[in-house]
DNA sequence: TGTACATCAGTGAACGCGCGTTCACTGATGTAC
DNA sequence: TGTACATCAGTGAACGCGCGTTCACTGATGTAC
């Protein structure tokens, strides 16, 4: 049964990229172990084999799906054209398609309130994505970020996440819509 | 042991009223019905007197949240004096106490990523509590909304709970604090 | 108004279930010589 | 290079635990007369 040392490398980097894509559809508390290695193709008993609790496996998750998201934005922003960055990464943010895949999406909407109640290495990952995408969405290019770049990138980004997360939760399609829509006009154009 | 008729609703309130914050403090699902029976000071057993569910229990105690949460926010907009309602709700809400008492404050900033994979009953209680609070945030003195209105509400209050919901993620106070002075600051001077 | 009986709020134990974690085991891989 | 042995990735069962829900029971309250 034993699998060489690359083959257990790569079933340990799939077990953490499924899992980024089952917490952010399911929260960090309702996946079980089971949940969480049978979508790796994998059962439950060989968990600690690759990671010391599940929480581990939580923290080293979030910091892939940040990975995943900040390599979008960052290439929307590169491909602005004549659009501020705010503009770009509103537009990759606030869209149907972000709002039905959370699996693949941004985990501060998807996860935000659970993170806040996370143990302190969750929360620490979760920290440190939120900054890495302060600093893409202010236009990351420049290297000596004035203040105002950065209350705009709070601001912008806060709006970002409050709209998506509501988009998601309302039960209503008319209202989810229009939270994306308008929220992606004014970034589009007030900021 | 039987309570007289007076004293059972009495502890149906209180059950509802301790849940509203035990949910906001500690999210929907981590809760178990004996942390929700002990706040009102009550065993298991009884729950099921009450309730028909966990979830029905859920759905009332959001409902109430949201109370409190329209009426406060409401009572500083009546009181703004000159400053634009945004301003007066954003003041309220953007604040280091509103963040370090959860179980006091917003359901959708406590419970936003939960609720949207809530069940239908606990969804459509959420829907109509952020309508509500969206016409609270517009100036809710107006009947004849505009559609303007309508949408500085949608973009504001989404900064509010995302702003809220980070400052209360983050394991860093100075990062935290920057997120509730910087999106206040903006919500009072730029709409 | 008083009495007999029915109701039911609340208790505490029990139900089946799924959780995170542990462990004995299998057998292919890695290593020592 | 070949062989003997140690290692360990992965399996599946078991552990104790807490969950939501059910239920028999208690005894004060409510109701019928």
């Amino acid at each position: 049964m034993r699998k060489s040392r690359s083959e257990a490398a790569e079933t340990r980097r799939r077990i953490v990229r499924t899992a980024a894509g089952t917490f952010r559809r399911d929260g960090l508390e309702t996946p079980g172990l089971d949940d969480l290695m049978g979508a790796a193709g994998l059962t439950r008993g060989g968990f600690y084999r690759h990671f010391a609790s599940k929480d581990q496996l939580a923290a080293e998750a979030l910091a892939e799906a940040f990975d995943g998201v900040i390599a979008s934005m960052s290439a929307a922003i590169a491909e602005r054209g004549d659009r501020s960055p705010i503009a770009a990464a509103a537009d990759r943010y606030l869209n149907a398609t972000h709002r039905d895949g959370p699996e693949e999406g941004c985990p501060l909407a998807a996860l935000g309130s659970e993170l806040a109640r996370a143990g302190d290495s969750v929360r620490a990952v979760a920290t440190d994505g939120l900054r890495r995408m302060l600093e893409t969405v202010s236009g990351d290019a420049d290297p000596a970020q004035t203040a105002a770049a950065r209350d705009t990138a709070l601001v912008s980004l806060s709006a970002m996440i409050g709209a998506l997360t509501m988009a998601r939760m309302v039960d209503d399609p008319t209202l989810s819509d229009a939270l994306l829509e308008r929220v992606s006009a004014y970034l589009n154009g007030a900021i």
